[in-house]
DNA sequence: TTTCATAAAAGAACGTCATTCGTTATAGCA
DNA sequence: TGCTATAACGAATGACGTTCTTTTATGAAA
């Protein structure tokens, strides 16, 4: 019929949008920069999105996705359970939580701000929360994934990813350095390995 | 020497803006309804406060404390150490960091964007730690503020805090129903009290 | 009481941003 | 070669935090 969405224009936004965000934060990457990053009006960024923010979740869905795959396969390689739940846990809190793009500790600032017209559903949560407990399952001989206890520490695992992102944050702005966060690793650990 | 401040108008701005918070959120609470609220211009809350954030955070500070020091007079009055530790952990995640008044859900709006110029110390973050080695060191006989596993428990549970305050936020924002928080609650107990 | 310096209070203006509006230009089709 | 839908653009718009400029009230000194 008549002129039709170009694909590369597309790819330019979210390219040019996930460096800035990489370089700065959410909040200072600007709907006019990423524009310019991709060489096209600020006005055209909303005919591929509906907004910043869902140009950000369209960057960090499948970042975070094949993150926490890549952890998968790295703890498979693993020989102990021991050695397997401590990457599990170690892989979230510090490579993904504290990761060096940001792109987490602008996900802070997307949800801290998210408004019922953004229509945020929290899929990627409970992706998340299922993917741990079928790793840990797979890590544990005997493991059920109907356990109670084995929910409850993924519940508990992404509540502290969410927590430890939220201070890395502010930690940055206070220019403080992480806290020893390794105690907090061990005693997670130790909820699934029984271990004194 | 000259024209005054005016207790009664700073207290109007925080009465104002508290109400404004607990009514709406962080981001819906604008400098304009604030002043409009305690019946003074716009211009000059900022005789008396340099930020938004900072009228917040005024709010904020002292009404946390003080529910962490009700909370610890509860526990005080309960008689196991098993019956402390629940109602430590329990009140931390439902009655503050989900609480009514949604001022933690505002919270994380604030530190989600803050700025190094807004200079946030973590001040607030080491005293409810430091805190809650105290109540636990009171609840469980033989109990050391050294403890590195006791100072790992009050890290996590805080950085819990955090993520169950954000999820309150988001969650809300969907209109989806608070996930079951209770076996989290359980598990977090379970780190202190051997039991199963 | 009058004067005067100081600072609170007010109002207008600024700068920044996400987003929308009105218009133009162009890709695809008859 | 037109025709049409719509990508693309530039110029608004509307919010909002904050600052600038001006006015006004206050309290101390004369």
């Amino acid at each position: 019929m008549a002129r039709v969405k170009n694909e590369s224009v597309r790819q330019a936004i979210l390219t040019s949008a996930a460096s800035q965000i990489a370089m700065t934060s959410y909040m200072d990457t600007t709907v006019a920069k990423i524009a310019k990053g991709a060489g096209i009006a600020p006005s055209n960024v909303y005919v591929y999105f509906e907004s910043k923010l869902q140009i950000y979740f369209t960057i960090y869905t499948p970042w975070f996705e094949a993150q926490v795959l890549a952890l998968e396969r790295a703890v498979a390689r693993l020989k102990t359970p021991e050695r397997k739940i401590q990457r599990l846990v170690g892989g979230l809190l510090n490579d993904i939580a504290d990761d060096k793009t940001g792109y987490t500790s602008a996900l802070m600032e997307g949800l801290a701000i998210v408004m019922p017209k953004d229509k945020y559903k929290p899929d990627l949560l409970h992706w998340a929360e299922n993917k741990i407990v079928q790793i840990v399952c797979n890590a544990i001989e005997g493991a059920k994934p109907e356990d109670p206890r084995l929910r409850a520490f993924a519940h508990l695992l992404m509540l502290t990813f969410d927590g430890v992102a939220m201070r890395v944050k502010s930690q940055r702005a206070a220019n403080e350095s992480t806290a020893n966060r390794s105690d907090v690793e061990e005693a997670l650990v130790g909820m699934l390995i029984g271990g004194r």
